[in-house]
DNA sequence: CCGTATTCTTGGATGCCGTCTAACAATACA
DNA sequence: TGTATTGTTAGACGGCATCCAAGAATACGG
């Protein structure tokens, strides 16, 4: 978080710098339309850079959510095997707490604009997969069998993506998602953490 | 389903043929590191001649499933506000009805071989996706809200691809996933289909 | 003030995917 | 024999993502 003076060349630009730039690129020519090159001409650097900022194109997109996701995929895989639906719900809860608005938030809320309607399904399929995956895995922990514990997996992975999706097409102005997951989450937690027994 | 001869060139090469070289080489050398180019090379055909038969490299473990998922969202897109759970079961049933062991079973079982782990991840999440929207907007007609819904989706969802996989992963051979599928909607069949009303 | 290590930028080359087109080959049929 | 139809093919294209070597801009120690 320090901006201590270091040795070597300055950044000629910044992850927000460009994010800004493709952003406004994705509103007016739609997400498909706008290549790298775009971006990086906008934002006055070279094509090489833009990959020094991001690892790709979407992830511009979703570098801020795929953090916190990582985060929770840490906590998720260093449960126990006597973890119960709120060691898991804290976590989840994590993923969006104080998520400010942020070009994924943008993104889901212009999808349409932004051509993106398809593309955001499968990218955030992706993440909820990871999610429910680590959900599933520290169930299986918990004595659940497989094919239960990745259904347990998904409905918690999906309280937090659709939340957070709803909270985006709202307008992500009033606050943080936090209270739409928290409710989301209770929604689900009479499910059989504990109750769906092996084999 | 004819084979009437018609008139005009004769293929000169199938699906069939294309997707044995791809899943051959895919198990020799993984698939991430087999191209368009070596698979059609060992079909003997050209690059170009790929695409007349599949519309992109993943297609050919997809294909088989994509259809089915697409006769199911058909079939839940029209389905009308007073769906029941058992109308909903029966269509994603039928998804799975009689699934013979394929391209996609092939990968799903030999994963790691394959080098697929990530990449199963984000196809099966996307089809995932695919179908709980399906099933979460079906939910909505039937008057339950949006999160909720998008719960309920997913757990549907879930039922059908986490037990594709574990179908596959036990080897495919004994008969059709219909059972596991059967199994697992009986897991969520007591979700409030009609009790979590809207606001 | 000068060299040096460090950090970053840049252009170019590369391989791949997926799209497209125009030319060509092989068939059925009248 | 010719014509319509259907497939195949080579090639070009643009895009993404990776890699590398050269060079530019800084801090710092002497």
């Amino acid at each position: 978080m320090k901006n201590e003076p270091r040795p070597g060349r300055p950044r000629a630009s910044s992850r927000e710098t460009l994010a800004e730039a493709a952003c406004e690129l994705f509103l007016e020519q739609g997400y498909d339309a706008t290549s790298v090159a775009d971006i990086t001409q906008r934002a006055g650097v070279s094509r090489s850079s833009f990959f020094n900022y991001f690892s790709s194109k979407s992830d511009v997109l979703w570098s801020g959510l795929d953090a916190r996701i990582d985060d929770a995929l840490g906590a998720l895989a260093s449960l126990g095997p006597d973890a119960d639906a709120d060691a898991v719900h804290g976590i989840l809860l994590e993923v969006v707490r104080g998520f400010a608005p942020d070009p994924l938030a943008l993104a889901l809320r212009n999808a349409t604009a932004m051509g993106l309607e398809e593309e955001l399904i499968a990218d955030t399929g992706l993440r909820s997969a990871r999610l429910a995956d680590a959900v599933a895995q520290a169930a299986r922990r918990a004595g659940i069998a497989e094919i239960p514990a990745a259904i347990l997996g998904a409905a918690h992975a999906t309280a937090v993506l659709s939340s957070l999706r709803v909270w985006a097409e709202q307008g992500a102005g009033r606050g943080s998602p936090d209270a739409l997951v928290r409710d989301a989450l209770g929604l689900i937690h009479d499910l059989p953490w504990r109750g769906t027994r092996m084999r």
